[in-house]
RNA sequence: GCCCCCAUCGUCUAGUGGACCAGGACACAGGCCUUUCAAGCCUGCGACAGGGGUUCGAAUCCCCUUGGGGGCACCA
């Protein structure tokens, strides 16, 4: 089997949109892929057609090329092992369900629910272990000639063989596993209305499609026996299985829910991987930080490319433990690749954040001169791009600022009326000015503190109020320019007469 | 309840019998820089779950306990 060529696929089901933890999934086998040359495949597992989400697949493909994972084959890609929709293969299920029943591997099952609940109820009230008792396995032909005269619905259950004993079977991460048969079910193999389940559904499109590695969730380790065993009566040759570890929630209780999760402050952060997009990381970052929960490029390197991580892939070196999602670190790492960009390449992306958080469209967000010479100013500012718009709103706000608390303008241990004659005297300053740019700006606002005896920042502080309307803003100076004379003075005047009237 | 998996700083991790009085990163704390806030730099805090073995020697191997996680559907 090593010397078959790579196969990995991401295989998720339609019933909800692509959660961190699977887009994790989906990255270690991409990495894989990329790794050892081989193919990468995405498979859409869309047998349970009751909780079929619509837009689901979208979701899927759109996160999936966001992170840079692009699939060989599968939906859009295509390819010689098609289709990759499960909902289309039903002829192959059906086929190899009966080959198991001919070969004495399954057999089908008449129960009805009824009666499977009421053999519950027994095995409950009298302490047992609760499952299928095997009731149709030991069915006489004349027996099952009767329910099939009858017409009756059936299910077609794996004849887990031989009853006792265990098998073992070798997990790429974990080693050696071993399972023993009694514990094991007859598990339903083909439902009642013909649909596979996903044991059988997954063990035969893996088995035509080729699938060498088997890389998916922890969750799946319960049901691998199925899998081997499956696989055993059908005489194929088993792929290499590896299992994830699962992501838990920041505060380590419990793995990432599908609908929430709950950050080590108790607030709940996102868990899908398109709320992620919405609120502003970069896909190399995200990218970068996935491959760090559970496998981690060589102990020290936090920050490193996707091809410095496709060199170093190895599958045994991924970490068997289940690991606590590291938000903070995923915002921290995101900063520096914000920090990394170029101002160019990070204004483009910038654009649609700020255009929003403005309420203005992308179009005439680019028509305003503002922004790009902004960039510079919050690039270190900012962890993720939707930080961005709050910090600049007041860019674009084309006359004065309104002052809500007239009070805030005032600076500290300052009165108001030394606060409105140093918005005076900086706007007299900055009128004076013959050249409008940061160092004559800067000389100007120093010279203006030294005169009135206060310090530049306390002079710095009143002006950053009145011009940004904010305490805390990108740089003063730049900040001044940016904006322009007949702004910045037109807001200091203003400012001036909100804290005059405060007296 | 049963089965399976896992176990190094608060968190992500390095460590595969001696180079480990355990390294890196995030977070946190202090300092420097400084027009606010950041960024940056420096320093600090901080872990081998417990108990038995094996061995000259154990974070590393074995066993038990404890703790955490996952699974027990005609869902995937």
């Amino acid at each position: 089997m090593s010397n078959k060529p790579t196969r990995v696929r991401f295989a998720p089901s339609p019933t909800g949109y692509l959660h961190i933890g699977s887009a994790r999934s989906a990255l270690f086998n991409w990495l894989y892929a990329r790794h050892s040359g081989g193919k990468f495949i995405l498979r859409i597992e869309d047998t349970d057609q009751k909780r079929l989400v619509e837009d689901a697949l979208d979701d899927f493909a759109a996160g999936l090329r966001w992170l840079g994972c692009q699939w060989d084959e599968g939906p859009e890609a295509g390819g010689d092992f098609g289709p990759y929709f499960q909902s289309q293969r039903l002829p192959h299920y059906r086929q190899w369900a009966n080959w198991l029943v001919d070969h004495g591997h399954a057999y089908r099952c008449y129960c009805t629910e009824e009666r499977l609940a009421q053999v519950r109820e027994q095995q409950t009230a009298a302490k047992e272990q609760t499952g299928y008792d095997r009731h149709c396995r030991y069915l006489t032909p004349e027996q099952r000639a009767q329910h099939e005269a009858a017409g009756a619905p059936f299910v077609v259950r794996l004849a887990v063989e031989p009853l006792d004993g265990s098998t073992t079977f070798h997990d790429a991460i974990r080693g050696d596993i071993t399972f023993e048969h009694s514990l094991l079910q007859d598990a339903v193999l083909l439902k009642s209305d013909g649909w596979p389940t996903y044991h059988l559904a997954a063990v035969v499109d893996d088995h035509l499609m080729e699938i060498s590695h088997i890389m998916r969730s922890d969750e799946w380790l319960s049901s691998a026996p199925l899998g081997v065993l499956l696989y055993q009566a059908f005489g194929w040759e088993p792929p290499v299985w590896a299992h994830l570890p699962v992501i838990l929630n920041p505060n380590g209780k419990g793995k990432m829910s599908k609908r929430h999760a709950v950050g080590a402050d108790g607030k709940s952060i996102p868990v899908l991987l398109k709320e992620y997009i919405a609120d502003g990381y970069l896909p190399e970052a995200m990218a970068n930080f996935l491959a760090n929960v559970g496998w981690n490029l060589d102990g020290s390197t936090e920050v490193f490319t996707p091809e410095q991580a496709i060199a170093a892939f190895d599958i045994a070196a991924i970490n068997p433990s289940p690991a606590a999602f590291p938000y903070d670190k995923l915002v921290w790492l995101n900063g520096v690749y914000i920090r990394q960009l170029g101002d160019d390449d990070l204004y483009q992306r910038l654009l649609p954040f700020v255009a929003a958080g403005v309420g203005i469209s992308v179009e005439a967000m680019a028509a305003r001169p503002e922004l790009r010479p902004a960039v510079p100013l919050i690039k270190e500012r900012i962890k993720t791009l939707d930080e961005a718009a709050p910090m600049l709103d007041f860019f674009f706000v084309d006359g004065v600022l309104a002052y809500p608390d007239p009070q805030a303008l005032v600076g500290e241990k300052m009165s108001t009326a030394q606060t409105a004659e140093v918005l005076q005297r900086s706007a007299a300053t900055l009128a004076s000015l013959s050249s409008f740019d940061h160092e004559s700006i800067e000389a100007a606002l120093r010279a203006l503190a030294d005169d009135l005896g206060l310090k530049i920042r306390q002079l710095l502080h009143v002006v950053r109020v009145a011009v940004t309307g904010t305490k805390v803003s990108p740089p003063l100076f730049e900040t001044i320019v940016i904006l322009g004379r007949e702004r910045v003075l037109a807001r200091l005047a203003a400012a001036a007469e909100a804290v005059a009237s405060q007296q």
